[in-house]
DNA sequence: TCTGGGGTCCTTGTGCGA
DNA sequence: TCTGTCGCACAAGGACCC
């Protein structure tokens, strides 16, 4: 039953309808579709190997506080008796997919934010499909019903608030037990602060560990901790962009649109390996095996990026470093990623030992193919040529057909495919370090 | 405890031309 | 010619999000 936050539950004139759906426990909950056995217990999906982190744990793992982004290592220690299961990318994608089908029949205005949540525009549906309370219970139905999945949605006149308030519509679970939640929370219209004021601030979108040990030093704790403290002061601890970023929140305003199509400002792929590497040699391999991935999503996406982004972190301290380079044309050849990132590779010293490699471009124009095929044909055909069968020859028979030789491993070739190593390197299958 | 991958956005410092 | 400064682009790092 839907939990209304304050005084009246109608739709006000002239106010958006925002709904934020989010689905509870979501790479668990479609991992136990499939194993039905494993309902009721600890569940804990994501990275198996030495470096992975916990992508989504069951509300039974919790109890024992278990949680996303915890290193699995940890989750082992907290809650030895849990189910640890191997995430599921191209699965959990497929049944996004579904959810979204679902999401589509209510509005146009459908925004995902990631595979298990997305928010929803439904000012213009309510004649349709009646006020927004009821389409989310709606929603609710039709997911449960059709997918056999649960999710909890928030509903209030922005995005900001929606998403808290499905935050609140969720089960919780604690040491003893875990307490099924409301499943839609409505804040309403005019009422936002009553709804606000109560949580604590880091609830704020854009307060994270930094910026919440700030805001305590200047006394802020909670929401309505805001109206009591200057702006000035805020400005002076935060930056001037910031603090009205917060001071506008924490009084519930939030202005953005539901926006069903944003182009992507970046494409990259980073790996973290289960041992580090110490040789140039090893990270120009990995280099090449980036640079490949970046590149046929570069093209398949029809575009250049004019920055080439390389980032590397040291196993000591945590440390990461990136360099970058600008060019005056858009590049999406692997050949000329490899050959401006390569020189700013061979400058970094990796002896401390390397445990992440990534290669990013960003800055992204119309591709340079698209602009002037003849010109680029005349400067450097063998690569355009070459590109060009490969992406053909990958699109017949997979991504690992084939692949740039420098990135053979033992023979091997190794191909790097989105999500494929999302939470962290595979259980420990190499030797230890040198 | 010991920290993934794929992103966005912001801040700060610096170099450069007008 | 030298110096200051302004705006801009870029590089690097950091915070944050899911």
């Amino acid at each position: 039953m839907a939990r209304i936050v304050t005084g009246h539950t109608g739709d006000v004139t002239g106010q958006r309808q925002i709904l934020h759906v989010d689905m509870d426990a979501f790479f668990v909950s479609v991992e136990l579709r499939r194993r039905p056995d494993l309902v009721g217990q600890p569940v804990v999906v994501g990275g198996t190997g030495n470096r992975g982190v916990v992508a989504a744990a069951s509300y039974e793992a919790r109890r024992f506080g278990v949680h996303s982004a915890m290193p699995s290592a940890l989750a082992k220690r907290r809650c030895p008796h849990a189910v640890f299961l191997p995430g599921d990318h191209s699965l959990y994608g497929e049944v996004s997919d579904q959810v979204r089908e679902i999401l589509d029949r209510y509005t146009p205005l459908v925004e995902p934010l990631s595979l298990d949540e997305a928010f929803l525009d439904v000012t213009g549906s309510l004649r349709l499909f009646g006020p927004a309370p009821q389409i989310a219970a709606s929603i609710r139905r039709a997911v449960a019903d059709e997918l056999s999945l649960a999710c909890s949605v928030g509903v209030a006149p922005n995005k900001f608030l929606a998403k808290l308030a499905s935050v609140e519509a969720k089960p919780r679970a604690t040491p003893s037990t875990v307490e099924p939640g409301p499943g839609v929370v409505v804040v309403v219209a005019g009422r936002e602060r009553d709804f606000l004021d109560p949580l604590p601030v880091q609830r704020l979108w854009g307060v994270g560990p930094v910026t919440l040990d700030k805001l305590h030093r200047i006394g802020i704790r909670r929401v309505a901790d805001f109206a009591a403290v200057d702006e000035a002061v805020m400005a002076t601890a935060l930056g001037q962009r910031q603090a009205t970023h917060l001071v506008a929140l924490a009084r519930g305003i939030d202005d953005r649109a539901v926006e069903p199509e944003r182009e992507a400002q970046s494409i990259s792929h980073e790996e973290t390996y289960s041992t580090n590497k110490y040789e140039h040699h090893e990270l120009h391999r990995e280099l090449v095996r980036l640079a490949d991935a970046v590149a046929t999503r570069l093209r398949a996406a029809g575009v250049g990026a004019r920055t080439l982004t390389l980032k590397l972190r040291f196993d000591t301290g945590f440390q990461t470093v990136t360099r970058s380079v600008t060019c005056p044309e858009a590049v999406e050849l692997a050949p000329e990623i490899v050959d401006l990132l390569a020189p700013l590779l061979e400058a970094i010293d990796p002896t401390p030992g390397v445990r992440l490699l990534g290669v990013g471009g960003s800055n992204l124009g119309p591709s340079t193919r698209q602009l002037s095929l003849d010109d680029l044909l005349e400067e450097r055909p063998d690569w355009v040529a070459t590109t060009e069968a490969l992406d053909r020859i990958r699109d017949r028979f997979g991504s690992a057909a084939i692949g740039p030789a420098s990135a053979l491993e033992s023979g091997r070739l190794r191909v790097v495919r989105r999500g494929e190593q999302q939470w962290g390197p595979d259980a420990e299958k190499r030797g230890a370090p040198r």
